[in-house]
DNA sequence: TAAATATGGAAAGTAAACTTGACATATGTA
DNA sequence: TACATATGTCAAGTTTACTTTCCATATTTA
């Protein structure tokens, strides 16, 4: 599973931890998910996908396996 | 989080032993996804997306909170 | 009636998502 | 140079998704 978070947060201009708060997580969880140390829960690429406006599959790409 | 997977399922005419396996899960699981006990992860949303040609969202409901 | 089929759901265990806390490194700024 | 800021990452602990095993119940079929 790639994701372009890193790429949508820096174009928003915010720092992980700001996104962080926002989305009610910690700094090392978007740490984790923007270097691909583990998936997000659904709860959570909704709640990423909502503060960027878009939906799940423009942000998470999903690769069979 | 709501889910329209039981009434999807049924639609296609498949038992959720026939659904786990083509998902490679257990039947319990799919039961209880179908009546809320938890929610998928991810990687088995993409999967039950994929299967029903939808995406995500259009399965999911994502109630914030 | 009895046996098979489909589903619900609990219990106990494993795996993965997420937390807090700590420390390292790189870069900007005083 | 020294200090602050932003990020990377690890370790240990908690929570949740998921597994296997088991049993209960409802419906269909022999």
């Amino acid at each position: 599973m790639k994701n372009g978070l890193e790429e949508l947060r820096k174009k928003r201009g915010i720092k992980q931890e700001e996104l962080a708060e926002i989305l009610e997580v910690s700094r090392q969880t978007i740490g984790s998910l923007e270097n691909g140390r583990y998936n997000p829960s659904i709860v959570l690429a909704f709640k990423i996908a909502k503060y960027f406006n878009l939906i799940i599959e423009d942000i998470f790409i999903y690769k069979e396996e």
